[in-house]
DNA sequence: GTAGGGAATTGAAACGGTTCAATTATGGCA
DNA sequence: TGCCATAATTGAACCGTTTCAATTCCCTAC
C-alpha cells in the first residue's frame, strides 16, 4: 500500500506539500495539485487513519454506547425503533462531515463506565453522544471532569453545564391541551409520570401553563401520579370514571399507560374518543394498530440525531461550548380523541 | 496524558517490557508485572489506539455500513428490528473479544462503494460485515480482490468462495411441511418468491424435499410465483380457492404476502387456520397483532449476529478461510394454522 | 537593481506505541 | 564450579502521518 512518501516522490514534491494538499488544498499551487492528484489516483492512495490521528489528535470518529438488552427480543420495545432513527440522524450528519460512529459495548452492565473510560483514554473518538441519561449520571460527571466533548440526549438534574438535546415535553402538553380545548373539552385529567423523573417536572410546567393559557381549571381529583405501567393507566381511569363529574379527556404518561386507560374503558363499556379522549406519549408501533388507534406524541428521533451530531461537531471544533436544544414532539391525532359529546 | 515511556520509567523497566505486559502478560515476571500495574493504575494509563494500530496493523475495529432509509420513517419496516438484533449479536461477541464496531454511512447511495474503499484503504478496520447481499454484489468482488477479511449475511450467486452466514430457508420449509402434515394437511400450496432471488431456489429445494419426505404430492396448480407483495398473496389465493379442489394450506413468500392471503379469505368469508392454514416468513411485528395471529418463520437475528462476528474474528486471526454457516429459522406457531377440517 | 512580502515548498522532528534481535538473569544439573 | 537452556529484559528502529520553522520563489513597488 502506498504511503505519502511514494505519492510525494511520484508527484515530484515533498511529503509536507502532499499533506497540505490532503488537509488544506488551497495551500497548494494549481500545477502541484494536479500532479499530486494524479499520483493519488495512480496508487489509489488513502492516508492511513492511524498515522493521521496519532499526530493530529483527531480520529474523525464519535463514540456511542448502545443500550442493548441482554435477552433476545424482537419485541415491541419502543426504544428499538427510536435508537435506529436516532442512529440514522446521527449517521447522516456524521457522513456529511466525514465522521464515523464507533459503537462500543460493555460485556456487562457493570462495566459500562469502563467502556467510556476506554473510549476516552485510548483516544478512540473525538467526542461522545450519551443516551439514557439518568439522574446524577456518572458518565456526565466523568466526561465533564476530563473536559471531553460530549452531548447528551436528555437532561439530568446535575447542577452543571453540559450540552444536550431534549424533547420539549412541556410544549407538547400545552399543544395537547389546546387541541383538546378546540374539541370542546374542559375537564382534562392528567396521569403524570413518577415525580422522581426529569420529564415529569417539565411536562407538569407545561400542564399548568397550557391549562391557564386555555382558561381551564385544574382540578385536584383529575390528577394522579402514575408510572409508565399499563396498570397505572387502568387504575387511574377507574378512579376518574367513578367521580361524580368524570373528566372528558385524559393525558397519560406514555402509550402503555394509555392502553391501560382504554382497557378500563372497555370493561366499563365506554368508548375511547367518545366518552373519554385519551392521549398517549411515545408513539410506540402498537399505538397505530390498537383499536381504536391511539392519539399520541411522537418524538422526531431522526431530527434529534441530527441535532445531537451537529452540537457535538460544534463542540469538537470549539464553535460552541454547551449548546442546548429542545425539540417539539409531534402530536399525532388518531382515533382515541374526539369532540366532547 | 501518560505514555508508555512514563509507565516504564515509574515501573523502573523498559518500554518493551511494558508493551509485552500490555499484549502478552505471561512474558513478564511477576514482580515486574506488579510494578507496571501500579504505574498504570497511578497514571490511569490507556495505550493510545492510534499509536497501537499504526505499528501493529490491528485496529480492533470491524466495519459495518448500515442500510439507512433516507426518509424519516418510524414505520413497521421489518428490517429495522432485524438490524438492531443483528447489531446486538455482533456487538456482544465483539465486546467479548475487545472489538468495537465502526459504523460508516455514505452520504448518498451512489457513494456506497466509496465508503467501503475508504474503510479498507484508510485502514480503519480489521474486517467488514456485509448485509443486504445482492446478486453479483460488487462489494464482495472488491473485498475479495483486496484479500480483506469480510463476512456476508446472505449468499450471492457469485462463483467465488467467501464467508457467509445465512438462513437455511430450505430446512424451514421442510419443517413447515412436516408440521402441516402432522395437522392432517396434504394439499399444500406454495407462493414462491420471485425466481430471480437467491432465497427462492433454496426454499424450493426444501419444498421438494419436504413434500417427498412426507410422501405428499406436489401439484402444479398449487404453485404460483409471486413476489413479496400483499397483492400477490391476495391474487394467488383467489386463484387457489377457485380450483375444484382447493388447497388446505399455503406457504407464502413472506408475512406481507400472507396478509394478502388472509384479506382474500376474509372477503370470501373463509377463516384462516380453519378453511386454509397460512404460514408467513419473517415474523414482522405486525404478524403477532394481526387477526388471526400469523404462524410464521422468525430469523434468529441475534444469533446470526453472533455467528457473523465469530466468523469474522476467525478470518481476521487466520483460524479459518471462508467459514459458511447456516441457521434454522424458527417456526412460530400462532393462530393462522390449524388441523385440517 | 533591490527591498519587501506573500505564496509555495521543504524536510526534520514528533506522535506513542510495537517489534525483534541482542543481551542479561536465572535455575538446573553434572 | 562451570555450562547450558530458558526466562526476562532492553532499546533502537519503525509505522505513516502532521506540524512548523525555515527556505525558496515570484512578483511588485520604488
Amino acid at each position: 500500500m502506498a504511503t505519502i512518501r511514494e505519492i510525494a516522490k511520484l508527484a515530484n514534491t515533498s511529503i509536507g506539500t502532499v499533506s497540505n494538499y490532503l488537509n488544506e488544498p488551497s495551500l497548494v499551487a494549481e500545477s502541484t495539485r494536479k500532479r499530486i492528484e494524479e499520483a493519488i489516483e495512480f496508487f489509489d492512495y488513502h492516508p492511513k487513519a492511524a498515522a493521521r490521528s496519532l499526530k493530529s489528535r483527531f480520529t474523525h470518529r464519535i463514540g456511542l454506547v448502545p443500550l442493548i438488552s441482554s435477552e433476545d427480543n424482537r419485541s415491541e420495545n419502543p426504544g428499538d425503533n427510536a435508537f435506529l432513527e436516532l442512529l440514522a440522524g446521527i449517521n447522516t450528519v456524521a457522513a456529511e462531515n466525514k465522521y464515523d460512529i464507533l459503537l462500543s459495548a460493555a460485556t456487562n452492565h457493570a462495566d459500562e463506565m469502563k467502556t467510556y473510560q476506554r473510549l476516552f483514554g485510548e483516544g478512540n473518538v473525538d467526542g461522545i453522544i450519551l443516551q439514557g441519561i439518568q439522574s446524577e449520571d456518572e458518565r456526565i460527571l466523568f466526561l465533564k471532569k476530563k473536559k471531553f466533548p460530549f452531548v447528551a440526549y436528555g437532561r439530568s438534574d446535575l447542577p452543571i453545564q453540559y450540552a444536550y438535546v431534549d424533547i420539549d415535553g412541556g410544549q407538547g402538553i400545552i399543544q395537547a391541551i389546546t387541541y383538546l380545548k378546540s374539541l370542546g373539552h374542559s375537564r382534562i385529567a392528567y396521569i403524570t409520570p413518577s415525580k422522581s423523573l426529569m420529564c415529569t417536572r417539565q411536562r407538569w410546567d407545561g400542564f399548568i401553563q397550557g391549562m391557564s393559557q386555555n382558561e381551564l381549571q385544574i382540578r385536584d381529583e383529575y390528577l394522579i401520579e402514575g408510572d409508565f405501567s399499563e396498570k397505572s393507566g387502568y387504575e387511574s381511569t377507574k378512579a376518574f370514571m367513578n367521580l361524580n363529574t368524570p373528566p372528558t379527556a385524559v393525558l397519560t404518561s406514555n402509550d402503555v399507560c394509555a392502553f391501560g386507560v382504554m382497557r378500563c374503558l372497555k370493561e366499563m363499556y365506554l368508548i375511547p374518543g367518545k366518552d373519554l379522549s385519551v392521549i398517549g406519549f411515545d408513539n410506540v408501533s402498537l399505538s397505530q394498530h390498537w383499536q381504536p388507534q391511539l392519539t399520541t406524541f411522537a418524538q422526531p428521533f431522526r431530527k434529534i440525531g441530527f441535532l445531537l451530531m451537529e452540537s457535538l461537531l460544534d463542540m469538537i471544533h470549539g464553535r460552541e461550548q454547551f449548546p442546548h436544544k429542545l425539540v417539539q414532539p409531534d402530536l399525532i391525532i388518531r382515533e382515541s380523541t374526539g369532540p366532547v359529546c
